[in-house]
DNA sequence: TACGATAGTGGACACTGTGTCCAGTATCGG
DNA sequence: CCGATACTGGACACAGTGTCCACTATCGTA
C-alpha cells in the first residue's frame, strides 16, 4: 500500500474532477453545473465521484482549499516593519487574484456574490490580526470587529468589480486605492470611536 | 373583471406564498426550501404556485419587492443640506433593517452572503449618487466606481454582521460608526485619486 | 341574486438530478 | 507477478420540478 503519498489514480481522478469543475463554472455558473458534467467533462465514471466527494459542494471546497494554498503558505508579512500604517497581505491578495483570474473567478464568485464561507473567515482572520495589530484595541473589541467586517466587505467587494471589469489597473494601483480608502477611515473610527467633533451628523 | 385593483383571492395567495417562503428561509435557508414545502406552509395547491410564479426565485424576488417598497418610497433626501459631508440614506437602510429584523434576515441575507442582484444594485445606485454629490467627480469616473463598491460592500458587511450578532447597537449608533469608517477614508481618496505623500506604501 | 369570468385544487405525468450499491475490470506499487 | 486498491457502468429508489387538465370555489358585476 502507498505508505506517505497518495495513489496515482486517486491524484489523478481528483485533479481532473476539479479542472472539470472549475470550466464549466466558467460556462455556465456554480448553480447550473450537474455531477454528471463535471464526471462527463472529466472523463470519469459517477460512481468514482462519489468514492471521492460526497456532494459538489464538497468539490468545490476541496478545489478552493487547494487554489488557496500558494496564498496560505506564504506568509504574509513581508517586511516585519510593526509599525508600518496599511495592511500587508490585501497586495498578495490581489496579485494571486489577478494572476489565477480565470480560476479566482469561478472558484471565489466573479460576477455572483457567492464567496464560499470558507474564504470570507480566512481573509477575516487575516484583516482582524492586522487591524489589531495596527490599533490599540484588544481583539474582542466590538469597535475591531465592526471595522473588520467593513473592511473585509469592501475588500471582496472591490477585488470582484476589479476581477470583473476589464479596466487594466494593476494590483499594486488597486491596492494603494483600496488602502487609502481604507485607512484615515477605519483607523480614525477606531482611535476615536466615539463623534469626537460632531460636526458631521446634523440629527 | 376588475379594472384596476387585483382580485382579492390573487392577493391572498401571493401574500400567503410569501410569508411561507420567510418563514421556511428563518427554519431552514433558502437552498432547502422546495415549492411543496412553500405550498404547503401555505395551504396552497402546488399548481397554483406555478400559476403565480414560474419557480422559487421569481418569489422570492416578489417577496423582496414587496419589503423594499417603503425603503424605496420613501425619500432619503431628508434635510436637503446639499454640502453636508455624509450619507443621508444609510441610516434609513439600517433602521428598516433593524425594524424587519427577521424577514429582512431571512429575503437579504443574514449568516449567508447571498445579498439578490436586486437590492445590490439599488444600493448601489444610492451610494453613487450619494457620493457623486459629495465629491466633484462625474459619475463615470473610475475612482467613484471603486468607492462606490468599496462603500457598497462594506455596508453590506457591516449590516448582516450587526443583524447577525446580538450586541445592543442602535441604528443611529451603527450608522454613526459606519459612516465614521467612511468619510475621511473613500473622501480623502477621491479627493486625491494620485498618492500625494507617498509616506504611506513603502514599495 | 344570478351568472360569467377568473382563481384554486389535486392528482397524474414526464423529466432531471441525486446518492447508493455491486459485480466486473483496470491499474498501482511492493 | 500478484494482492490491494481504484475505476467502471448500469440498475435502483428517491426527491423535486414543471406541465396539464377536468373539476370546484369564489369573485365582481349587472
Amino acid at each position: 500500500m502507498p505508505v506517505g503519498s497518495i495513489d496515482r489514480r486517486v491524484a489523478r481522478t481528483r485533479g481532473l474532477l476539479q479542472q472539470a469543475l472549475v470550466k464549466l463554472i466558467v460556462e455556465k455558473g456554480y448553480a447550473a453545473v450537474t455531477v454528471e458534467d463535471i464526471c462527463r467533462q472529466a472523463n470519469v465514471g459517477r460512481s468514482t465521484f462519489y468514492t471521492h466527494y460526497p456532494d459538489k459542494d464538497c468539490l468545490r471546497k476541496a478545489a478552493i482549499d487547494q487554489h488557496l494554498k500558494p496564498l496560505r503558505t506564504s506568509d504574509t508579512r513581508r517586511g516585519s516593519q510593526p509599525d508600518t500604517k496599511g495592511f500587508s497581505f490585501s497586495r498578495s491578495v490581489f496579485e494571486h487574484a489577478l494572476a489565477t483570474r480565470a480560476m479566482h473567478r469561478a472558484l471565489i464568485g466573479g460576477s455572483k456574490r457567492e464567496t464560499p464561507e470558507e474564504i470570507h473567515d480566512w481573509i477575516s482572520k487575516q484583516v482582524r490580526r492586522e487591524l489589531t495589530d495596527l490599533s490599540g484595541h484588544c481583539e474582542s473589541s466590538i469597535e475591531l470587529e465592526i471595522a473588520t467586517r467593513f473592511v473585509v466587505g469592501a475588500l471582496l467587494e472591490v477585488m470582484h468589480w476589479w476581477l470583473d471589469h476589464d479596466a487594466d489597473i494593476s494590483p499594486a494601483d488597486i491596492d494603494r486605492t483600496f488602502q487609502q480608502m481604507v485607512f484615515d477611515g477605519v483607523k480614525t473610527a477606531l482611535d476615536a470611536p466615539t463623534d469626537a467633533g460632531g460636526k458631521r451628523h446634523p440629527s
